[in-house]
DNA sequence: GCTAGTGCACTGGTCGGACCAGTAGGCTAC
DNA sequence: GTAGCCTACTGGTCCGACCAGTGCACTAGC
């Protein structure tokens, strides 16, 4: 009964066409970080497409941050290394829309913190380890300066956890994550009376996850490393979202 | 010394003004989703900006999944609802300029599964629970029909976890990097000569996965999970990429 | 000889105007 | 009252133009 299959003929966009050719050979590796795209006007001709639909198309790479362009350069536009910028953008966003809540992203970061930690446990070489050393040595002397250099050293320490665990995307969504919660909650901090006090608490309790990622004990790393991100957030937690957090807890 | 702290001027082109405030509009929620922006025409007029730069920033927008146009429309672009399709975007670049290994999306599937797992233990609804059950159903109806259908239900069961743990990041997340896993893997699976026995033991393995989530034992559940999705992929990823797999089995 | 300075050719950013195919909704003819 | 046409407008694309900035070759000076 059913005569010969007709798809809908989805029309498309001559700079759609564009983006797709050069992504193509960006991801195909024909094109690499660093190499540069012909200048507009080569593009035009090529494509055979104006101007304009060429911007377009480089409008579009541009944000999903596959090139750059400068204006006045005579080389065209750079074909970028891959960096998370474009994930951490639409993250944002995500966030920002409200469709996402602190308590979910503090939940969230519980989540990853605590795999990197379990991982890093038993993944990590002795240099991760010094590295972890060195960072917490930093928490310890930013501590006397001030909030801001205390929370860059502690970003320093779970960077390098992050490293440890070898996964990538958990290095990525850590790192898009926090900065995530920070924008959200570093005011408060910095702003709140007893920050010496969280500070010094915060630095025994990394001691302990260091500990325990030294000693290779991963699941106690990660136990502790979720009460750490908990006791650390959850002052800022609306209450009503606090139980969800607290489920995450053994 | 210092004198007065001159910061750079960053030149900022004109179609990123447009992206910056039609975003925040959006993200400030003066923009809801399903409303429409201004024709282009009159978009140059109230941005004092002529067209292309008009269209440039709405390609850029549109890039970001944040507004959508289409010819002939008489009402102007319409503004999305957030869909993570630009998230899906920038991560499947991530992978396919091979940033990310198959190794890596498992391992980060693994960790997100067991989390949505645990969390579902302690916080399931029963109507979720009811869901999960038809979804097993479900997969043990299409194992008879093929691959395909079973991979459908396989994904409804999963979602349906995801949905319990009422974390829409872990959702999200887990929608994306299962998707791309898939992409990369479903070919090989659907082609393997023994999927049947794979499919009858994927579904065991869920059963018992879903008895400990009824049971509310979250840590029993988060490993079970686990150890399915090593089973259902191990034997698609590298043998040396393997070891970082087991390092998040007890 | 080498360096410092200049000029040029070309770049990307922006502008304005133009045409086309498609759509929605009002209007007309039935 | 409804079916079908018409029109005003849309977004997609093209063209040509101008500007400010850049890199490089060339030149003048040491």
């Amino acid at each position: 009964m059913s005569g010969p299959r007709f798809e809908p003929v989805r029309t498309v966009r001559a700079y759609e066409r564009i983006v797709e050719q050069v992504e193509e050979a960006i991801e195909s590796g024909a094109l690499c970080p660093g190499e540069r795209l012909p200048s507009e006007r080569d593009l035009m001709g090529q494509f055979s497409v104006s101007r304009s639909t060429v911007r377009e198309a480089l409008r579009v790479l541009q944000a999903r941050g596959l090139v750059r362009s400068r204006p006045g350069d005579p080389h065209g536009a750079e074909v970028q290394p891959f960096s998370p910028a474009a994930l951490h953008k639409s993250m944002t966003t995500l966030a920002r829309v409200d469709e996402l809540s602190l308590g979910e992203l503090v939940q969230f970061r519980m989540v990853l913190d605590a795999s990197a930690n379990l991982l890093a446990a038993r993944l990590r070489t002795d240099e991760q380890l010094a590295e972890m050393d060195a960072a917490i040595a930093g928490m310890r002397a930013a501590a006397e300066v001030g909030y801001d250099a205390f929370s860059a050293a502690d970003i320093a320490f779970h960077d390098a956890v992050a490293r440890a665990s070898r996964n990538k995307l958990i290095q990525i969504c850590t790192d898009v994550v926090r900065s995530i919660v920070l924008g959200l909650v570093s005011g408060k901090i910095a702003a709140a009376a007893d920050r010496e006090a969280l500070m010094r608490q915060s630095i025994g309790h990394h001691e302990e996850v260091l500990a325990a990622v030294r000693a290779g004990d991963g699941l106690l790393a990660a136990r502790l490393s979720r009460q750490t991100m908990y006791d650390y957030y959850v002052g800022y937690v609306p209450v009503d979202e606090r139980p969800a957090l607290r489920a995450l807890l053994e």
